[in-house]
RNA sequence: GGAGAAGUGGCAGAGUGGUCGAUUGCGGCAGUCUUGAAAACUGUUGAGGGUCAUACCUCCGGGGGUUCGAAUCCCUCCUUCUCCGCCA
């Protein structure tokens, strides 16, 4: 949510900004926000005189009352029954005003950085990185929905029996791979400095407000209604959350946490090729990185996110490359974010794998995560996060790449892990 | 799940209807002293709104109510603790 202080001391900075990222009504809600917060002040300041007023006058009751003077208590008493009328008045006037605001506000994007290309289309997205030749495959190469049957890796078939389409069955070797990426994420996140966390896969209401989950994307996620918690889509929800309403110290930062977590995505309304094999799923394994950062280091530290994750693909030995997300293709609450997608080579297309994201200040001003500054102030602090990585796509692109008429063969990173080097 | 008790500032802990945004201690910060540190002493130290700046307003787990006036009384929800039950 973007701060309404800011939006009135920079409209037209905004106004520009929000137009990169193709927000069509942004005059008009922005407009219609700074009505509303005129309005806001003007009854704010009505109100707290008249309250003023009331106070003054139950403490000259208190006093009155106090020297026995109950008489003249009375005929104080008397008059603060119109004030009463009209606070509550305004009261309502005000809080009707400031949920008006808040409404209009949750509808409003992130600004982007000026570094984000301008672009309505995935076409449009900046390729700033390529690592990495693309594999030509063996004949009789196939897509990883073949390779995981033939393999008796992962069954489909099996997870709609137990639950439904796209909740796999990972078995054998398909099972300890997971596993062993699992561990290998971890540990490549943990020696990088994130700490790890654990943190529950079911999120309260207040957590999937505090990273934007809610309320508009509410349809998204998995919610188990006798107890109104839900699953988590990705560890971000519950990371992210432990910093909400907390005043960091300036020296706290940054703060770098990771963790794995199932996580659960409804995605209603997805279909085709996209959604074949591994390529989407409702539930999935995912490594996720988030930092807490200075404003003034921000953009380092996605810089350093971004390489983090590119070394992690670079020693899986997967073809890759880094993608600046355009202004339209941008999700809503971020100021920049690339995209890390790996090239599938049965399938003959990049898959995405990771996205990094500054979000500055619009997910910390819902959060209220602050730090106090060395001046004194508090102010807001800047989110990051980014997958390091989500497992499935990986895999499949694992399987493909990797396949030999012998069998798969792992990158050497994995090999102590899985305690295996192929997969025949 | 049943019965009881409790939730106050970073922490501990007073406050049970009036000038309390809240005594005090610890911690934090600044200063004095010291070559430096520690100790001791002095001062300072919650958040949000509002204002050019003051003033002023709101917040004592969340929400609602009673009252001229609520941290204090009532209702409700949440959380924690104790006992019982169940249980990986």
């Amino acid at each position: 949510m973007l701060q309404l202080n800011y939006i009135r001391e920079n409209k037209d900075e905004v106004l520009k900004r929000l137009a990169i990222k193709n927000f069509k009504d942004a005059e008009t809600i922005i407009n219609k926000v700074m009505e509303l917060d005129n309005a806001r002040r003007a009854s704010q300041k009505e109100g707290d005189a008249i309250k003023a007023e009331a106070n003054a006058i139950a403490k000259q009751i208190g006093e009155l009352m106090k020297s026995g003077k109950k008489e003249e208590a009375e005929i104080q008493k008397a008059k603060t029954a119109e004030l009463k009328q009209k606070e509550k008045q305004l009261d309502e006037s005000l809080k009707g005003i400031e949920d008006e605001i808040h409404k209009l506000l949750v509808q409003v994007p992130n600004t982007p950085s000026t570094k984000v290309p301008a672009g309505k289309t995935p076409e449009d997205n900046e390729v700033v990185f390529e690592h990495g030749a693309k594999p030509t495959l063996p004949p009789g190469s196939v897509p990883h929905w073949e390779l995981t049957t033939k393999y008796n890796l992962i069954d489909f078939e099996l997870g709609v029996k137990l639950t439904g389409a796209g909740f796999p069955v990972y078995k054998g070797k398909g099972a300890r791979l997971q596993r062993a990426l699992i561990n290998y994420f971890l540990d490549k996140a943990t020696s990088a400095g994130y700490m790890e966390i654990q943190p529950p896969i079911m999120v309260n209401e207040d957590s999937g407000y505090g990273t934007g989950q809610l309320p508009d994307k509410e349809g998204q996620m998995y919610h188990v209604q006798i107890d109104n918690l839900y699953l988590i889509p990705t560890a971000e929800v519950p990371i992210t959350n432990i910093y909400r309403d907390v005043i960091l110290k300036e020296s706290d930062l940054p703060i770098k946490n990771c963790g794995y977590t199932p996580c659960f995505r409804r995605e209603a309304g997805s279909y085709g090729k996209d959604v074949r094999g591994l390529n989407r799923l409702h539930q999935f394994d995912k490594v996720e990185i988030v930092q807490i950062a200075h404003p003034d280091k921000s953009y380092e530290t996605l810089e350093g996110m971004r390489e983090f994750v590119a070394g992690i693909l670079k020693e899986l030995e997967l073809p890759f490359r880094t993608l600046k997300l355009c202004g339209g293709d941008m999700s809503f609450a971020s100021a920049l974010t690339y995209d890390m997608e790996v090239w599938s080579a049965a399938q003959q297309r990049w898959l995405e794998v990771s996205s990094v994201s500054n979000f500055e200040t619009f997910q910390t001003n819902r959060l209220k995560c602050r730090f106090k500054g060395a001046d004194g102030k508090t102010q807001l602090a800047h989110s990051l996060n980014g997958s390091a990585l989500a497992l499935p796509r990986i895999v499949a692109s694992l399987l493909e790449n990797n396949q030999t008429p012998e069998g798969i063969k792992l990158p050497k990173v994995l090999v102590p892990y899985a305690g295996f080097e192929i997969i025949n």
